[in-house]
DNA sequence: TTTCAAATGTGATGTAGATCACCTATTTGC
DNA sequence: GCAAATAGGTGATCTACATCACATTTGAAA
């Protein structure tokens, strides 16, 4: 059960649970390996997870009429990632979820989560507290996109997440940042964060 | 007591309450009125609380540079609004809010609001799934601004919004889209909605 | 009602970034 | 280890939108 330790950590950054309550909380988790470039959900499917990474890269991503594809979110070790839209509208998947890389992921369903949300006031309110924090991510995102041109928002992703660099294929990140493989190219190619990070 | 209607009514989607305890939430909130471009958050404040708009329309922005306004969000009634950055992260605020229209506000501090949450667990519940809602609004819009030219989000916008046409003056709709007010302007010249919305 | 400021419309021009074309690394599967 | 696929680089060209400049309309204050 070492693996779950890196998930019992992010918990106790926002909430104090008694053993009790955090070993019934965990049990309700399945582990799951991913081989690089497996689907978790594929558009169109039935939405019934949440996914916590322990090891590895996920991306969260829409194609647009089949040919250019946006990257939502990627996921990292110790992130929370699904098709949120599904799950809380309780609809079809509207995006994709892969593996960028080998991963190992903890699933949680929605059915479990609200059970024990309203079984265990504490868990109810860590599920708000990281919530808050994705809802802040989102519109610091929203404003990036407002304010910033391409060499901006390349840069302050590189400055915050430095290990996406090296794990990342460059038109991944392109397609996160809005902004085509090409243009990418040419701008960090003056501009190349620590490779060896 | 009947300006606290809209309120019941938008938290009852969510949740069920007893009586007693929904008057006990409501006793926390605060009746304001604004006047038409008056400040509720500055740049700067320390912000205290979360507002729910009853009537009027407020707009919440960032300023880059003293120059150009990008709009976060327009709270319409109905809806919460704060610099939610701010308030749950404890630091000064980042970006304001003022009044589009003159207004009538209820105000609900920070600090009650996590009382009454760890008082009353269905009201952890309701600011859970509200936080939720956010979240996947935040989301949507980040996609499209991605996906879509300026045309396509203005057309989403009105779509969504129609009311917006009337009440909200075109530069500010501009600075929503992230889109300069001329180039708004030559789009919708050819792409009127229904005026009498 | 008049007046002044703010909002809006519109032409001319500049530019970031898309797209297309093609070439050169790197991986990955056999 | 080799072939094929995938990723990445770079020039040429095109386009949506920004910016600047100025005219026109609207709306609020006096």
């Amino acid at each position: 059960m070492d693996k779950l330790e890196i998930l019992k950590q992010h918990i106790s950054r926002y909430v104090t649970l008694t053993d009790e309550e955090l070993g019934y909380f965990l049990s309700h988790f399945k582990e799951n390996s991913y081989k690089k470039n497996q689907v978790i959900i594929r558009e169109g499917d039935r939405v019934e997870n949440e996914y916590f990474v322990l090891s590895g890269y996920l991306k969260t991503f829409f194609i647009n009429e089949e040919t250019k594809m946006y990257i939502l979110q990627f996921a990292m070790p110790g992130w929370w990632t699904s098709d949120y839209v599904a799950l809380y509208n309780n609809t079809r998947a509207t995006i994709n979820v892969d593996c960028i890389s080998d991963a190992e992921v903890l699933s949680l369903s929605n059915t479990d989560l609200e059970k024990i949300c309203a079984e265990i006031h504490a868990i109810e309110r860590f599920f708000r507290w990281r919530t808050n924090r994705g809802y802040i991510a989102s519109q610091k995102r929203v404003l990036s996109f407002m304010t910033g041109d391409a060499k901006k928002r390349y840069e302050d992703l590189m400055q915050l997440y430095p290990q996406l660099y090296n794990v990342v294929p460059k038109q991944l990140i392109a397609a996160y940042l809005g902004v085509s493989r090409e243009t990418l190219s040419r701008l960090y190619s003056h501009h190349k964060p620590n490779k060896n990070v």
